[in-house]
DNA sequence: TAACGTTACCTGTTCGAGCAAGTAAGTTGG
DNA sequence: CCAACTTACTTGCTCGAACAGGTAACGTTA
């Protein structure tokens, strides 16, 4: 029951009186906690599958997509490919995935989902759909669009300030 | 320009066409993506102080409620003792923080900003303001408000997760 | 006082994340 | 054809984050 005591004392330091710096930045602070919480309870659930945070994009990415290069999955999970390397490693140690040379340029892997992946496919899905509820659980259909809405603008913004800070 | 380039093609895989994973959970993924250019931006304009981020809540806090026992931010700020022994170290190491033991509990260590600190203070707060209109730049405070509750209900429903899965 | 459980902190280890630097294989221009 | 990029991937390093295990200092109770 470690993690479950963790985020009680994350809600409950909530409503501290606000010191000026918190009080500073609402949004900011909101956006961490949510993250936090999130990247938590993801663990938690993926851990009884063996998966690791992170583990299991790469592996929807492949069942979603199928066999692809590892550029492709580091460009469409906007990830980097150092991390991703050593991702993929892990996931062939696991046996999960499988890797051989791309017959077209021998620079590139393709990395392809293992038949003994497929058994985790149901639970990593079953798992998605846990979090989601978690997330827009307490919510009406009206107030997760406007959730959505406010998250992808949140985005936009947080990509145009990388963007333009260049 | 490596972050920044990355950050544009984070945003541009948004809209290729949704595979069935992907399509399942559409808020859990805006909150990663979310989490994931927040704390780029975070990282990128942290860096320019010579902080990683974390750190920043780490000193904000000392800032805010001064000198405290380690556990005391390991509560405030819901991370793990652990992390918090080698963050410590690190802030410790470049001088940002001074540790001494408390006289009334000898097991304690008291965490105290040294003056040298301060002098980060000030930067730390601009970047945690440009931060914070980067995330809210392009909504009305209406729609700031919005967010905020959102952000808080999705919070509320992940502590509830959290603390019900024990 | 002595035994027991708790608290505060530290260390070891495994992850993801990101930067830097290096290698090998493609591609392009002279 | 060959030199100069560019791309794909790997390795080394430093971080935060989390779990497990260990030690010393409290607190309580028998």
């Amino acid at each position: 029951m470690g993690p479950a005591k963790k985020a009680a004392e994350i809600a409950a330091t909530a409503d501290t009186p606000l010191p000026p710096s918190v009080q500073a930045g609402p949004l900011n602070h909101a956006i961490i906690r949510v993250a936090r919480l999130h990247r938590m309870l993801a663990a938690q659930l993926l851990r009884r599958v063996g998966l690791h945070p992170s583990q299991e994009l790469v592996m929807m990415q492949l069942w979603d997509r199928g066999p692809q290069r590892q550029t492709d999955l580091v460009r469409m999970l906007g990830s980097d490919a150092a991390t991703m390397t050593r991702t993929i490693q892990r996931l062939e140690h696991a046996g999960f995935v499988r890797r051989h040379p791309c017959a077209t340029d021998r620079r590139a892997t393709i990395i392809e989902p293992t038949p003994a992946s497929q058994a985790l496919r149901h639970e990593v899905e079953n798992i998605w759909a846990e979090l989601e509820s978690s997330v827009a659980g307490g919510l009406t259909p009206d107030q997760q669009a406007d959730a959505l809405d406010v998250l992808e603008q949140i985005e936009a913004g947080l990509a145009r300030a990388t963007t333009q800070s260049t």
